[in-house]
DNA sequence: TAAGATGTAA
DNA sequence: TTAGTTACATCTTA
């Protein structure tokens, strides 16, 4: 057997020693061409050394940061001595290993002085891994988060994809393709593969070519470019799109630019501080690292040379703007959509300006730097924590752009909001700035100004009241300068993304703080607004004191005997309400708000299940809102929450995900959840994220996941987490709560009282639906799932969603899914259940041979 | 003003 | 790898 053992990246010190690594390592030079057979044997091997490499990592998660760097700084000392013995038993100690998994790069050959570079590449997935302890690892983010896609962002290891649409949104931020070569390959620990080369260049070069371009309330697809838009014209798909009129295409000047100052920045150019601060610190690096600043000042300077710029343009119909730039994303023409607001004198001005001295924030003025990067609009999407003020960043856009503004939000709660935080941060008359909305139905007195309204008013295809239709035809009938789409990622949703192309505007900026959906709708968000133009990290933040920081648990509560039987026998519709009861989780539950309520904290519980809403907020006395709560009663209860020192705890269902404007809370109770909405999760957490004393020393918010052990509960949660865990965020899981017995007056203590819970759950649900009417309006509809139905819980773990049918066979699903839950302690740290289970698969003591078996069960199961 | 109907998101 | 459930927002009717 050839040595398999993976030759160590630092092996290849000198571009001489590269050479001979390629020959001792098994593989071919190119990893694409490795043999099958030789790479299952490597594979295996590898999968030893990937799942240690984990191990350690884990366990480095846990220890502070200096620690780990002076043990596993990558190609130190430590890889250097494994040089000697290269092939021999020296194991891989970096940490980057785990996320390159099934394949070796260690033949591309080191820079001399890599360790002081802060980036790994794999050229196949294009994937970067950026250290994040490397003393460049800040101009290295800012310049990574411009040109890819942020994937994981636990403590040390920052992970990035190049894909097309981050390549686009780097072009459209102004990169060149050859500043995206040149700084990446300056930033790498190893030269910048072929490969990777290769993609950019071809992912870059027909980028920013296009335009779309709104005048006189008419479309045009506009290129500096003829030939561009004759290769368009050509294609199947947009050739018959356009509108014919004139033979061909027209042709005019563009406009030119100048200086931009967008108001409450310090500086017209946002980048500047960054280049401040690169240029302040430039950390014991000599040679070519030191002019990394030079290139966000080229980017922002070189754009305009000539004063006039021929360009031609075609005409399509509103109809098919939607269509035409899918297809050009498609073919590799990516539309960009830019709106020269100074240039603009068609549409009127509007009055409005940011209040002076409101200053925004760095990472804000970072973001509307990357919109307004070449003294034009962009249209894309910024993403930022709630809690960050992503309205201020809408309003300073629009403040930089002065034109008629139309605001669109998800419920009519968050109009008021949008329009009450445009008085506050802006100097505009509050006459301009008129609600869309069921109740009211105004226009702006003046020419122009702001529309703030919901996208179902927008988007609503039913029979319109009259003054609803006059209203429609308003807003359709004029040019905006800037759409604000707030909850940006609800747009592609069949109905909501009629909005694009019912208004028209001539730049969008979307705001969300969850760029994510649970269906695969989310990329469509590249032709229907534009790439995303900024994502800030979350952690970062929270250690800039901009957001609180949070702990977060899951709390893992066992189900007692006679409810876990009864479980196993339920319709799926039934079990979610059985795991939301579980006495044990309101016990969980319980005890988490007295502690907190007896520190001071604002309690916010979740339960999407209205059945243990209520009777959860009725065993405690505590007060609630779900969906029936009357508007008044509503106002009631959270002016109650907010300012009544009586009242610290609130129970809300879903309601609370989006449709309320919820007070400051500081802590956050979920006992129960849709699904596995990532989403979902990440709002939750949000509402915490604003807590006012956050600054405060050592103040820490808390959220907690109540999960019922061995149920679909696990899984899901599992899922949900996903999102805040490639933030950064820890999960601790919390088994069982500190002096829990002790605690007095605990609610369904005894045995007897957990069976009469049991009993009052089934009979209420039972009632409700079987009667549809009799009961409260809870129950009104038919509850049972019909029959079969959710098999959602299968995969790996969790019992299975069918209704129960046999016994055995669940027990034994259980068992598996048991297993799992019990290996996960610290999900930061390994992601996914897969890691976990090949971890326990490779535990200690089992011969070679049982690992093997165990390794082909995994994949059989992964296949099937 | 409340309740029903409908449509929609997740 | 779905399909099904639940709740919210709108508009209309009584």
């Amino acid at each position: 057997m050839p040595p398999k053992r993976k030759a160590p990246p630092g092996q290849a010190t000198a571009s001489k020693a590269g050479r001979a690594s390629a020959k001792s390592t098994p593989g071919p030079a190119t990893p694409r061409s490795v043999g099958s057979s030789v790479m299952s044997e490597a594979e295996e091997d590898f999968d030893e050394d990937v799942s240690e490499a984990q191990r350690q990592r884990e366990e480095l998660l846990s220890q502070e940061a200096d620690e780990f760097v002076t043990k596993f700084t990558f190609g130190g000392k430590r890889l250097q001595s494994q040089n000697n013995d290269t092939g021999g038993e020296g194991r891989r100690q970096d940490a980057a290993t785990a996320f390159f998994r099934k394949r070796d790069f260690s033949h591309l050959p080191l820079k001399p002085d890599h360790q002081n570079r802060p980036l790994w590449i794999d050229p196949d997935s294009c994937t970067v891994v950026l250290e994040r302890f490397n003393p460049l690892a800040e101009q290295a983010t800012d310049f990574l988060i411009t040109i890819a896609e942020p994937k994981s962002r636990p403590t040390f290891l920052h992970e990035y994809a190049l894909t097309p649409h981050s390549l686009y949104a780097a072009v459209s931020v102004g990169l060149r393709p050859r500043d995206i070569i040149n700084t990446l390959d300056r930033f790498l620990k190893t030269s910048l593969p072929d490969i990777v080369r290769k993609k950019i260049e071809d992912h870059t070069r027909s980028f920013g070519k296009v335009k779309l371009v709104l005048k006189h309330n008419k479309y045009f697809v506009e290129s500096v470019d003829a030939e561009v838009l004759q290769t368009l014209l050509k294609d199947s798909v947009i050739g018959g799109l356009r509108v014919h009129g004139s033979d061909n295409f027209t042709t005019s000047f563009a406009p030119t630019m100048g200086g931009l100052v967008i108001p409450g920045t310090q500086n017209a150019a946002g980048l500047h501080q960054a280049n401040l601060r690169q240029a302040g610190k430039n950390p014991g690096e000599g040679g070519n690292a030191s002019n990394e600043a030079d290139l966000f000042t080229a980017l922002n300077e070189e754009d305009d040379d000539d004063d006039k710029e021929a360009v031609h343009a075609f005409e399509i119909s509103d109809a098919n703007v939607e269509t035409v730039q899918k297809r050009c994303l498609d073919i590799g023409f990516p539309i960009l959509e830019e709106y020269d607001f100074r240039n603009d004198d068609v549409n009127p001005n509007l009055e409005i300006d940011l209040r002076p001295n409101t200053q925004i924030r760095p990472y804000q003025e970072k973001s509307l730097s990357k919109m307004f990067g070449n003294g034009r609009a962009k249209s894309g999407i910024i993403v930022l924590p709630c809690g960050a003020g992503k309205t201020l960043v809408g309003i300073t856009a629009a403040c930089t752009i002065k034109k008629g503004v139309i605001v669109l939000c998800t419920s009519s709660m968050s109009v008021v909001q949008w329009r009450q935080e445009f008085l506050k941060w802006s100097n505009i008359n509050p006459d301009d700035v008129a609600i869309f909305t069921a109740e009211s139905k105004n226009k702006f007195s003046g020419s122009t100004g702001v529309i703030v309204t919901t996208y179902s008013m927008v988007t609503n295809s039913r029979e319109r009241s009259h003054d609803s239709k006059k209203m429609m035809d308003f807003l359709r009938g004029r040019e905006w300068g800037l759409m604000l789409l707030d909850e940006v990622h609800v747009v592609p949703a069949e109905m909501f993304r009629r909005v694009i192309s019912s208004i028209k505007s001539h730049s969008k900026l979307g705001l969300t703080a969850t760029l994510l959906r649970e269906d695969d709708k989310i990329s469509h968000l590249n032709f229907l607004i534009g790439p995303k133009l900024y994502e800030a990290n979350w952690m970062e933040l929270s250690q800039q004191g901009h957001i609180a920081k949070v702990q977060c648990a899951e709390v893992w509560c066992p189900m007692p005997t006679e409810f876990y039987d009864e479980y196993l026998r339920a319709t799926a519709r039934m079990r979610r309400t059985l795991y939301a009861m579980n006495p044990r989780k309101f016990q969980a539950c319980q005890y988490l708000i007295n502690y907190h309520e007896a520190r001071g904290d604002k309690i916010i519980v979740f339960s999407d299940e209205l059945y243990s809403l209520k009777q959860y907020a009725l065993k405690l006395k505590k007060v609630f809102i779900y969906g029936g709560t009357s508007q008044a009663e509503r106002m009631q209860v959270l002016e109650n929450f907010q300012h009544n020192p009586a009242v610290n705890t609130l129970f809300l269902s879903k309601i609370g995900d989006t449709s309320l404007d919820l007070p400051e809370a500081t802590c956050l109770i979920q006992i129960s959840s849709h699904f596995g909405s990532r989403r979902q999760e990440a709002q939750r957490l949000g509402r915490i994220l604003r807590a006012k004393r956050r600054n405060d020393e050592g103040f820490n918010a808390f959220f907690y996941s109540l999960v019922s052990k061995d149920t679909q509960e696990m899984y899901y949660s599992s899922k949900r987490q996903a999102f805040l865990v490639d933030q950064g965020y820890a999960f601790k899981v919390i088994t069982q709560l500190a002096n829990i017995e002790n605690t007095p007056d605990l609610a369904f203590a005894t045995p007897q009282e957990s069976r009469e819970l049991l009993q009052r759950t089934l009979v209420d649900n039972e009632r409700g639906a079987e009667d549809d009417v009799e009961t409260d309006d809870l129950f009104g509809r038919p509850g049972r799932g019909s029959g079969g139905g959710g098999g959602r819980g299968g995969r790996r773990g969790g019992a299975a969603g069918n209704g129960v049918r046999r016994t055995a066979g669940m027990l034994s699903e259980l068992a598996g899914g048991h297993d799992m839950a019990y290996i996960e302690q610290n999900k930061a740290a390994n992601k996914g259940l897969r890691g976990a289970k090949k971890k326990g698969a490779g535990a200690d003591g089992q011969s070679k041979f049982f690992k093997g078996l165990q390794r082909e069960k995994d994949k059989s199961k992964s296949r099937g």
